[in-house]
DNA sequence: CTGTTAGCGCTTTCAT
DNA sequence: ATGAAAGCGCTAACAG
């Protein structure tokens, strides 16, 4: 296989280059004759039409720009792998950014986008501290995972997580409560007012942090460890943690202290991913599929009808997967 | 921020557009007052260049396609993850396709890399239906994960790696010995020719084979189940399988029938990925940054020194990392 | 040192 | 119905 240009075709099949470039476009009006010669010249030899000419030249790419934070988490990849489908359905591709929780990066992500001339952006924001750029950008920009007012974007009701959460635990007999997490965030809200309207109230020296740093499962175990060390004994008896990877490592860690998960201690995590799922741990499971149809359709809709309006927020609900982390106290 | 090009950047500096041009790729001789007015503009307006128009000019492109054959495998994720890394050290992005283990899906990766004008493709075949297409692409190829004599290629020794789950099995004196995997490859010729060089005999009936289309957990322990039905009892007390999935759910399969792991059964499996670290089972790792800097530099070097010669192969070395799923029998 | 100009491969208008 | 020609935004050869 060689490169060829449209020209090449052209003189092959012996017609003019606008000629080709009309059979292959599918434009009507080409003698059928002729285009049957352009398709058996091109068949033959192998030609594809050249994108960076046709983006130039339409001002239109075809390549969606997807900016994650990370990929340790299985969930972001399934988030991906579900993302590259419904594109490639719709004839897009993508072309992945992994910002790694690093402002700088992810700006540069986003320059890249532009420079590349994707038609549109959905993005995990890794902060607040590029929303301002971001949102001032010249294309479509969704923010996917968790809703922004600052953007179009389609997340999970996280307030709803932890009240869903909390209600499990206390429906289930549990009068003390932990939760496992980076920073305070609208899952820890939702759990810790829903205890509240139900008469507990969250200790918050019951609130394991793991460090925004800490993006894998040994040093979200150390952290764990430290908390452990530290109290010497756990003060409850049911613990949310804010994702999977947290979920298992506290299992793990508490169980090779001699603590039973489900007997002594009930777990839900987050995300349900291969992660709980192999584990037997119960999870708040995210619709990954029906976020990604609605996170494509709202950015292709910005792309192609060029709605701009003003910005939209999509919270889907979320439902509880129980498996055997989680019991009666 | 609005889209913008040279020629805008150049009136408003008030030079001509070739000037904004060589400031921006750094070339000598310009006036030092006029790159300054020029980079200034630039900061303020936030230009960045069309890289489909320099792709059409200069022909070269600085994106790598990378086509993989799954990502429900953490091995697989964190090789693209690694190869993103590296490939953005180098000034390239990655078009990232999926092909799901379909070869039809592999050639429209390929056609599209090529349409998309990337400057090498980097892949993990699915089987060897297009390798005589894939070889005749007018840019360079390397293959990724296991060596091939039709592709410049680097991967793992997987014959060694059957080596040395075999040897360690003899060595801590086991006797009887079983494999999970896909259709018989070189991992199992590594494992069955060493049972023979130490006077054991592999028995085709301790082979679990999974299908080639049981592409997730659930699917696998499907066919493990169905193994595990039809036999009764386990006629093999150590057992290597292909991948850490496969290793997971054979653990949790055979516990769930109140086989011990590692009591009455060791278990290897293979890509040390963070499903072996999780549960605590022994594999085979595999060293992804010194394969994907490889794969990168071989590529590299294609790509911009034009050496084409003959093909190579580059074979890595595994090395097993024991944990507490096997031990002397 | 800087500006003018041709041309990369394609789509699309215009002319025939 | 088909071809000729302009132009998308950029780089680089050429001219001054």
């Amino acid at each position: 296989m060689k490169k060829l240009t449209m020209k090449e075709i052209a003189k092959l099949a012996n017609v003019s280059q606008s000629t080709v470039s009309r059979v292959i476009n599918g434009k009507e009006g080409v003698n059928e004759k002729l285009a049957k010669r352009v398709f058996d010249v091109i068949n033959e030899v192998g030609f594809v039409p050249n994108k960076a000419a046709q983006t130039l030249k339409q001002n239109q790419s075809y390549i969606i720009g997807v900016c994650v934070t990370e990929t340790y988490n299985p969930y972001f990849v399934e988030l991906i792998d579900t993302l590259e489908s419904v594109a490639r359905n719709y004839g897009y591709n993508i072309l992945l950014h992994n910002s790694k929780r690093n402002p700088i990066l992810e700006w540069e992500s986003m320059e890249n986008f532009i420079s590349r001339q994707v038609d549109g952006i959905i993005f995990v924001p890794t902060s607040d501290y590029n929303f301002e750029k971001i949102s001032k950008l010249p294309i479509p920009v969704v923010s996917v995972t968790q809703t922004h007012e600052e953007f179009h974007s389609v997340g999970l009701d996280h307030y709803k997580a932890g009240q869903l959460a909390a209600k499990k635990f206390i429906y289930t007999n549990h009068k003390t409560f932990g939760m496992v997490g980076n920073i305070p965030d609208d899952k820890f809200f939702g759990f810790r007012d829903t205890l509240a309207e139900n008469g507990f109230t969250f200790q918050m020296k019951n609130y394991i942090t793991i460090k925004e740093t800490s993006s894998n499962s040994y040093l979200i175990r150390q952290d764990i460890e430290d908390y452990l060390d530290r109290v010497t004994n756990l003060e409850f008896t049911s613990v949310f943690t804010t994702n999977d990877l947290m979920a298992v490592e506290f299992v793990k860690a508490v169980e090779d202290r001699g603590i039973k998960v489900p007997e002594d201690i009930s777990v839900i995590g987050f995300d349900d991913t291969i992660l709980s799922k192999m584990m037997g741990i119960s999870s708040i499971h995210q619709p990954i599929e029906e976020m990604v149809k609605t996170t494509m359709k709202l950015l292709l809709d910005r792309i192609e009808k060029k709605v701009s309006s003003k910005k939209v927020q999509i919270k889907l609900e979320p439902t509880l997967i129980e498996r055997k982390s989680s019991r009666l106290k």
